[in-house]
DNA sequence: CAGTTTATCTTAAACGTTAAGATAAATTGT
DNA sequence: ACAATTTATCTTAACGTTTAAGATAAACTG
């Protein structure tokens, strides 16, 4: 059978195609009873609205926005942190009416996905130059969340002040050795310790920002803090977190503070200290950052910085939409203090 | 400045339209010399290739592939079965030269983003009627992975028989009282207990095949499974997994068996467990469906099915981009007899 | 050297829409 | 009653590509 088309509507009509266009799009421009006939009939056929591909090429528009993940689809939407992020992308974007494009940063992606929405929100470091590169090319509006790229708007929150708030908070509480377990400090795919000349880094990554928070911290407090002591997790989740953590609380003398970068590794290194009969926060004290749900309903629950990335999404997605996108936000955290620290 | 198109380039070039396309698409139309000059210019001017857009109402292809999800995006993708149902397709279609689409079940998506993809995966039962009507009606490929829909070609496992299986292997293991924690057995949002008339119903969902599985083996094995030990959790996670455990395991007398219906289910159920003092598998046995990693890890070690998610994906993705949309594929499972039963 | 093939490029017609301007009919004001 | 306005619909020209078919010139064939 023939495609239903708007031209082929229009034909079985007798009506022009403009006319069914307007039937759909713009429903004063005809009389209300021809509209109803039009929509009545175009029902009967089989058509299902004008071609989503035409449309965009007369209009220029998709009613598509895309969020450029730093890493693979699969892995970065899983991240907890990620997730609550995505959510509040979505409610926002689903009340203008615009649909939500995930784009993988890992990979080549195809053309089409990329050149289609009408607008970017870049969310954690690019890995991928080339294609940071095309969609600023691209001339459509653009937003960072968790990163800082130059001449680019972004929503943020200050990672330094709240990696240094928390981290001085734990180490007046907590006397003794101290050891970071950073999230994607360095380029390397395996837990290690950080090299002396791997301390500072003149990345913009969040996980750097944060960094430099415990170090200010430590120095403030006079405690010591080296580059051995600060391990590197490539992928934040359970498994790399336990590596990093059994390491770290198998050296003798073992650390009594455990600064983690996120939650999912502070609880990694939790069930790690659990493993090895450590009570927390009597022989070691954990404190994690994100705030994630489950960092409540731990055991020991879970002391933390609580950003609000859903919060985050609506304020990045408004702001997209509403072509604001040359301001850099801040948003604010809080220290949720628990008893694993 | 204007746009840079095929069109502008030619001009600038003195060739015409065609002889860019062909630089672009089909290299032996045109000498190499004159292609590699058309690329390095096209370069220089920032010319990103062939918009997407023109190309794919010309082609009436997109090179991209939808995972029509059931739920929310966040939620469908948060969920560690869908991560690694989607991580294997992504791979399928990544080698294909394909992109993935991430499509939300649960919210109205506004129509390009429906109507641009070459060929839908469905995953789990869908909940919006209209999208899947408008998805068939499109006339373009489709698949059921985790569903059953009349006339479309499915990936699934058995999940009558594997639920079956781990039934009965933990019935003959454990006496006493039997409860099930189910997962999205009817249509609520709260955590309840199945009514009688609830007990069966038409659903092809594969939560009621794995439900009618542990009922066979009960009945098969003479023990009691009736209609109030069967509990429905809306929402696969951990919260309202203990919600669920809680009242089941707080009962007089207190089942002995739990048979969930996923490992988040059951390692929920495990935490519960915990925190009301029982030893597992002394006082309690439990066992889960999935296998997702998270499930050896659980202290005790959760006895559960293994699916291969991943696997799922790759079969999927390359009979959708076969053509093979007819069959309906049964995928092996294996049961991993661990320490939690 | 006429006839045929090959390599290279051009022309022009789609693809399915939308937006601006044109036209004709109906309504209004004076 | 007639110009002025409003309302309803139509015509036309894009939007940026791809591709079949045609044109031209150079290279081969016997």
């Amino acid at each position: 059978m023939p495609k239903v088309t708007l031209k082929a509507l229009a034909k079985h009509l007798g009506v022009s195609v403009a006319t069914v266009s307007n039937a759909f799009n713009r429903p004063d421009q005809l009389s209300a009873e021809l509209r109803k006939h039009i929509l009545q009939e175009s029902e009967k056929l089989g058509f299902s609205g004008p071609n989503a591909t035409a449309r965009s090429l007369r209009t220029g528009r998709s009613d598509m926005i895309a969020i450029l993940l730093s890493d693979t689809l699969e892995y970065s939407v899983s991240d907890p942190v990620a997730n609550q992020l995505i959510k509040g992308i979505a409610e926002v974007l689903q009340d203008a009416g615009k649909d939500m494009l995930l784009l993988s940063g890992a990979k080549a992606v195809h053309s089409t996905a990329e050149a289609l929405p009408d607008g970017f929100i870049i969310y954690g470091s690019p890995k991928n130059p080339e294609q940071l590169e095309r969609v600023k090319q691209s001339g459509k509006p653009l937003l960072c969340v968790d990163c800082n790229l130059s001449g680019i708007g972004s929503v943020n929150i200050d990672n330094y002040q709240y990696a240094y708030d928390i981290a001085e908070y734990a180490l007046k509480k907590q006397p003794g050795k101290v050891a970071v377990l950073g999230l994607r400090l360095i380029d390397s795919d395996r837990v290690c310790r950080l090299q002396q000349h791997e301390l500072y880094d003149a990345n913009e990554a969040i996980s750097r920002r944060r960094l430099e928070g415990y170090l200010a911290a430590a120095k403030q407090q006079q405690r010591e803090l080296n580059a051995e002591q600060i391990w590197h997790i490539p992928v934040n989740n359970h498994h790399y977190a336990q590596i990093a953590a059994r390491e770290a609380l198998t050296q003798h003398p073992r650390p009594t503070l455990l600064l983690c970068m996120s939650d999912r590794i502070a609880l990694g290194a939790i069930s790690v200290a659990r493993q090895l009969g450590l009570n927390i926060p009597q022989d070691l004290r954990i404190v994690g950052f994100d705030g994630i749900e489950e960092a409540e309903r731990s055991y020991p629950a879970l002391t933390t910085v609580a950003q609000h990335s859903d919060e985050k999404g609506r304020i990045a997605a408004r702001m997209l939409l509403a072509g604001d996108t040359a301001e850099n936000v801040l948003l604010p955290c809080e220290l949720r203090l628990r008893d694993s620290c």
